[in-house]
DNA sequence: GTCTATAAAGAGATAGAC
DNA sequence: GTCTATCTCTTTATAGAC
């Protein structure tokens, strides 16, 4: 029955292949430029090949969402070594804006494209940590909205959620379930972290940290979603500001003043934080990120063809060398709306 | 001459007409659903005739997003009334985040598309503010950059904008120039605000306030994006998270204990901060929002239809009533990326 | 100014031969 | 499993009659 392994993994195999190119077309050309015709000549099949692994695009994006979403999960991991709570939070939230800006198109698909495929990556990353394996269905619908609500007594996010994961995040310290699970092991991090903060008082005992956590995730993402979006944005460094927001949520320890209003620094060890900036993301979003470029056919009618785009190269460190950069086409947005 | 004027304001008319359906598709289906057919139809004109007002869709699209700005900004005006700068400044973060959960579409139009929306919205305001007029090549470019810097020193701000208006802002404490200029008194509010802040020493003397500023933006805006992305944001009402993070940034005044760690609030008049929460947004963002339904013919085809549309309602109180409500389509997104 | 008609391109998805 | 061929539907934008 060697057989049937053997085809099992030949269709894993190309399934993997799928999703490559797709994630490739996505980070170069933009989300808006992926089309099932693409992917297939990407990969030198027909496009009806492509619908034997997936149903439609929308499975195949949902797809993409999940993995990079377990991506950054994962960049999280390491940072819990970090013996200072806050220092351990404000790591946590560099690594996050350092994903953003280093995988644009990635973190646009996940974030800031639509509900549907923010929940598909928020539902499926045990899913898709574990693929290429066969066909999970491992549903983890929860632990994204408790990850995102960053406390244990996350109740009403058990409520938006699936059982699943979630018993972990009531569970409350629960330790990681395993190393293959980034989504437990994030979820661990950021609960510890603050629950340390206020344990040590440094954080208001009356904090709900499902609120605090909801509105600092609120905070980084905004930093991210104006850097990919707003042209204006930001005048100074990334880094800069960045800072800033980190140390009104997480007071500064540093020389600096504090950055939020009348925030007196309460006792605080100084901790060489500095070089922590550089943020902990690998290098390698793309595992093939040669690729034959799909050529995006010129257009030749009217005037008024191609995008403006709109973006100054600003932002100073931070910046990683690889991973998604200046989409070719640029993004931009058309239906599907009520199309077939 | 009388005819030329007429027949001048018939077009300004029409082009008046087209906005406005624009405007209604955009809201009511998604700005993915909106294109020339569906405007032309909604008219009853040709889409043909369209090309008389507006040499593109983009074109349109762009003028939607400068009026939903000018908007945005003169919800900020009356504000400017409140006695305490960090006070003010709330009542700003709060509007702000009422607007955008007022007019999801809309905000999402003008700061979470595409980066060219997002800068003809910030470049366009002026221009916006005066239309119906004729043609206003006021270019006002500067300004927005200037609004989101928040600060007279924003030179870097001024590097990316055009003159005109980035006198103002360089000027310093220049008042708005006019009751009709929206960006410029939307500009000042904040200007003194934070100056005001910084000058009673509730913010350190230190404090760069265009990164500030941005930081403070940042928030606001994560939070309003990922109330209208992510399906399981926020776990608990929206206010709630608004209102941490606003404390965070501007220290808290009432009972609760501060929500930035070691936030030591110094001297604050309570001032009866509460009811503000409602936000300051003048129901009718649509000015016929009756309007006939273009039919948005089904699809017989295939199955896999319909997007899924993942939103919940919760979000409590901030939510006025009339505004953008739920897409009949609900967002999507499509090329347009290399096409013509 | 406005319309009809249509060009030119793109999309997702499927039937059915091999 | 895979491909060819095709269906159906969408879009923006223009030409040219009226």
């Amino acid at each position: 029955m060697g057989i049937v392994e053997r085809k099992n993994r030949q269709k894993q195999a190309l399934r993997e292949r799928i999703l490559d190119a797709a994630r490739r077309i996505v980070i170069r050309e933009g989300f808006a430029a992926l089309s099932m015709r693409k992917i297939a000549d990407a990969i030198e099949y027909s496009p009806a090949t492509l619908y034997l692994h997936f149903a439609s695009r929308d499975e195949i994006v949902q797809a993409l969402c999940a993995e990079g979403y377990a991506q950054l999960l994962a960049t999280f991991v390491p940072l819990a070594q970090i013996a200072d709570p806050a220092e351990r939070l404000k790591a946590l939230g560099r690594a996050y804006v350092a994903f953003g800006v280093a995988h644009p198109e990635t973190y646009r698909l996940i974030f800031m494209e639509d509900p549907s495929y923010t929940g598909a990556a928020l539902g499926g990353v045990a899913a898709a940590s574990v693929a290429a394996v066969a066909e999970v269905d491992t549903d983890t619908g929860a632990i994204a909205a408790a990850v995102a609500a960053g406390e244990a007594e996350a109740v009403a996010a058990a409520e938006t959620a699936v059982a699943g994961s979630a018993a972990s995040a009531k569970a409350g310290l629960a330790p990681p379930k395993s190393d293959d699970d980034p989504d437990a092991a994030a979820l661990h991090i950021m609960i510890s972290a603050l629950e340390e903060l206020k344990a040590t008082g440094r954080l208001a005992a009356s904090t709900d940290l499902t609120v605090w956590a909801e509105a600092f995730w609120a905070n980084l993402h905004g930093i991210v979603a104006l850097n990919l979006t707003c042209p204006v944005f930001p005048t100074a460094p990334l880094d800069t500001v960045l800072g800033v927001a980190l140390d009104a949520w997480l007071g500064t320890q540093d020389a600096g003043q504090p950055a939020g209003v009348a925030n007196t620094s309460a006792a605080r060890k100084k901790k060489s934080a500095k070089a922590q900036v550089e943020a902990h993301v690998e290098p390698g979003e793309s595992p093939a990120v040669a690729g034959g470029k799909p050529a995006a056919q010129a257009s030749q009618p009217s005037a008024s063809s191609g995008k403006k785009s709109t973006k100054r190269s600003g932002s100073s460190a931070i910046q990683p060398a690889d991973a998604d950069t200046q989409p070719v086409v640029k993004l931009a947005t058309r239906p599907k709306a009520t199309s077939a």
